[in-house]
DNA sequence: GATGAATGAGATTTCATTCAT
DNA sequence: TATGAATGAAATCTCATTCAT
């Protein structure tokens, strides 16, 4: 058994709004339009994913989507204008998860819990990890864009820094550096395991993930400890 | 107090090699070039830490280190030569500090060996910081400095799992998974607090990221829990 | 009193023919089409006007017109050739103008027709000004259109100088110098009155002009003259 | 003869400084780069001369220049910033011309006065009137540079306005109307001479333009006039 | 050793015009 | 008749790198 938890249910997540950038936005678009918007959003997607925001260029953006320059500056005004397309996406998403974290109790069911919602923020990081670099790397210039980054990392951690606020938490533990240690872990290790080809099962990086944030931040009982040596290296 | 712990003795770091790159190895410098070496080297981290390194230009480095683009490519091939000359300082730094990490027992003595751990790689980190993000973000194509990359943080985890695998860790936590959760869990708080302006404490970052790291990851008895609700948010 | 003149009527000048372009003239266009037409001629009439010919894009036409691309280029073969059909009707208004100049006496009366001729170029001007501006300007590339320009310019000054040779005008005027003279001074005034904001009245322009023109080009008498100093700047 | 003055020492004006555009003006040049400017600066004038400011493309100017693509933005940041250095030259030779003109008296030596005055414009348009129009038509976007033209106007017409309200004028001749047809018409007819081949001698063309402001503006005794029909067109 | 100048390949962006509905 | 979508040629602009002094 690869995982110490049960298969849950995830809750359904509705799917994001696919709209378009600055010059998009000025205009209604029919059908076919809104069509080509999402072909460049996921080839936007899938560039940043493969080469890295930096690297990409509109170019590879444009034959990824098999459309042509003129068309993509006809919905995007820039590279960075499509970035904040999707962030605006992915800060919904985000957002919307955080607030659907509950108390985080120190039991079972606690863990449970937890796991569920890193297992959530996996799924979510899958999609949007690409933006999510981008963004907290300084890659943005336009500032309305890093402001976006921010309130939405702010709004995520604040929720956490209540939660964790709420536990009976290990001494030392101070609850807003926490909640950013949290989110950390969370995010690099999502990036070890999905782009950097850490050798790691993903339903054991969640097990691990959980279990470190139960008992590191949230005070879990840990029951009984696996002793030294026991389920070494892969 | 804003530490659990004394300060302790931080071990004297040797300085590091400030070498120049490809062109500068060919030939040997005297004094000033050296000199010049240096001022490329530190306005190349500047400029990596003000605006990333994928936004740098050639040109914010040499008006940084007061000099001309001519002389930079006197002693680096590229812009990219420079960031592997700090890799190469940054990995020396980073593969003795792994190196120095000894057995972290349950008790406070082992949390303690913890903090101060924790402690230098802050400070490596603090120096280095640009350097470990461009290098983690897919934004070299170099190979061998891509290479020397995966390398040094192969060794960094590698002796982590090793030391995680020791320890007499909580349940579900799977050494290999916990050492990049651990990394990258440091990696992203000294990221926050020092270049994206995390209102929290040095030393209570360092507290809380290894009392999360002891409790979590190496089955650390935390004693007597926090009562939920204390000490809140700031 | 702003004036030396009593208002004059202004004789009817017939409405212009707002056909369309090369597309157009090649079908014959019901109701609706015609009224398309006119909506573009005056939108890019207004372009021209408030951002200059060579700056205004098909797309900032269209969207005054409340229509789009698509139908721009059923009625146009391009911008240049909005701006020919806007340029043929400017030439017939124009050479009807100059065709409707009578002698000038170098008495009131003949100073008082000059006044009302004035007067017309004006109303034509308000109108046209952005069409002439663009013509006189190198910014045309069709030739028939230069033509058209070279041709209309011709006839106005031809007639011109034929009125200023019959004049006895002052000592080193020559003819065509002094109609081109005329014919530039009477548009730059106009163009600064009416799109540089220069703070003149109307009719204290055209009085000016009107007394400049019959005094210094065709010989009229000036009648007791303004003491220096006396009806100073506004 | 083809002028009724005896030609006239022309007051000897300095040479203008040839700066370059903003990205020049942060950094010293030495006699390379500024010989570069040079070279930029007089292709730039005789391109607009020649094709007109808005048809000329940044290669018509390296191509003319002998340099390239890159090293014109070395020195410029855009086409428009080398307009406005242009006009920067410009208009120091047009205040320092406007600051020349001295009072002017009705008889002859007013109008000779005069003369040479306009002598001087032609020989500034002659060089600076692609210049002149591109910045009077609404062809710049630069507000900054929209702002010089318009301060260098005024100045010339507001020392214009002071000379005329001190002459004794013809009745109906407002001083400031007056100073707008004033430079309208020199403007004009240098343009007119200049660009569009009218077939006018230069020297004609100087008389005319002083006989007609002389008479017309400055309230000028024309002495005895041209009989009707004399020395008419060409 | 140092420098400013120059380069040109390649990236971004614009926009008149055509097309499919 | 009308439209929004698409196109691609051509323009602008950037910047790592080389060169001449």
């Amino acid at each position: 058994m690869r995982s110490d938890y049960p298969d849950r249910q995830p809750p359904r997540r509705q799917v994001p709004v696919r709209a378009g950038g600055t010059p998009a936005q000025q205009r209604d678009l029919r059908a076919q339009g809104r069509r080509t918007v999402v072909r460049l959003l996921d080839a936007g997607l899938k560039a940043f994913e493969t080469i890295g925001y930096a690297a990409t260029r509109v170019d590879d953006i444009v034959r990824t989507a098999d459309t042509s320059h003129g068309t993509f500056y006809l919905y995007f005004a820039s590279k960075e204008d499509l970035l904040a397309a999707l962030a605006r996406e992915c800060a919904t998403e985000m957002e919307a998860l955080a607030d659907s974290l509950g108390p985080v109790g120190p039991g079972a069911e606690g863990r449970a819990q937890l796991r569920t919602w890193v297992q959530q923020f996996v799924e979510v990081y899958r999609r949007y990890g690409p933006v999510v670099r981008a963004w907290s790397e300084s890659q943005v210039s336009d500032p309305a864009l890093a402001r976006l980054g921010q309130r939405s990392l702010r709004r995520i951690t604040s929720k956490l820094t209540d939660r964790i606020g709420e536990a009976s938490r290990p001494p030392g533990v101070e609850p807003e550096a926490a909640a950013f240690a949290f989110i950390g872990m969370l995010e690099r290790v999502n990036y070890f395991v999905l782009s950097r080809g850490l050798p790691v099962d993903d339903a054991v990086a969640v097990d691990t993930l959980a279990a470190v944030l139960h008992t590191g931040i949230f005070g879990g009982r840990p029951g009984r400890r696996v002793p030294a040596g026991r389920a070494g290296r892969r």
